[in-house]
DNA sequence: TTGACACTACTACCTTGTTAGTATTACTTA
DNA sequence: TAAGTAATACTAACAAGGTAGTAGTGTCAA
């Protein structure tokens, strides 16, 4: 019996099941053909990978499909907010014990960043602490 | 034959791992039953399960050992820096295509941040800003 | 010296993410 | 209608993380 999908919470998902999401939030919905090209170059997996792996995301609540001319027409079930803030707020916490400050200065000081960007995040914590 | 340790990328850990990374990289060295003893209450793992672990990441070179009476002392042999830097970065990159305003955009709504800890922000981008 | 204890070694098992081959089904076209 | 094609279903296998039991070995105290 196959348990119902949980569409709660998104437990930490794989780089490729990542890289699906991915596609689906761009694209609202693909077929196996269109996730399997939209993947390469960089990855070059059989169709049958990515089928079964799609198939896999959907029991996990992930995507659904729906049917059109016998083919599965694949679509994101869960939002990329959702994702990207538990997955970011997991390793907040649990590489930097929630310390924002801590992990934006390890990422200032491992990569070079635009002053475009620094003026982004100056922005972003004015508005924040004006909203406060 | 075992492949030798590779120092070099720390690929991603899991969170037991982590977990037991943190611990000696805050008290430099530790036996089994440190590690273990550390590890409580959030989790109340097996001895042995433990000493499992640590020989498997001895297997990885995410520590190593010297033995002391017939005890393996178990020591970091990354650093935290470079685990750190290297899943956050992979975390950046992944999630945000290395966006970090648009990340950490997503983690000031997604959680209440101080006033202080969005003043170190702040000192942050401007020292940074600086420095360019 | 013998028994309790501490510690490592070995092995096994489960789960999840990946990867992909083979089988089946159904549609299309010559 | 038969062959070819496209799509899904099923199955298998491996790696890595996690969990833990059992066996072996050495130390120390009674």
């Amino acid at each position: 019996m196959k348990t119902k999908p949980t569409p709660s919470t998104p437990r930490r998902l794989g780089e490729l099941q990542l890289s699906i999401m991915k596609i689906l939030w761009d694209r609202k919905s693909a077929n196996v053909s269109d996730v399997q090209k939209s993947l390469r170059p960089s990855k070059d997996l059989a169709y049958t990978t990515v089928a079964t792996m799609l198939r896999k995301m959907e029991d996990k609540g992930l995507v659904t499909h729906q049917t059109q001319d016998r083919t599965y027409i694949y679509q994101a079930a869960v939002k990329e907010e959702l994702v990207s803030k538990s997955m970011a707020g997991e390793m907040l916490d649990k590489l930097f014990e929630g310390n924002l400050a801590g992990m934006v200065s390890h990422l200032l000081t491992a990569r070079d960043v635009s002053m475009d960007e620094l003026d982004a995040l100056e922005k972003l914590i004015k508005a924040k602490k004006k909203e406060a």
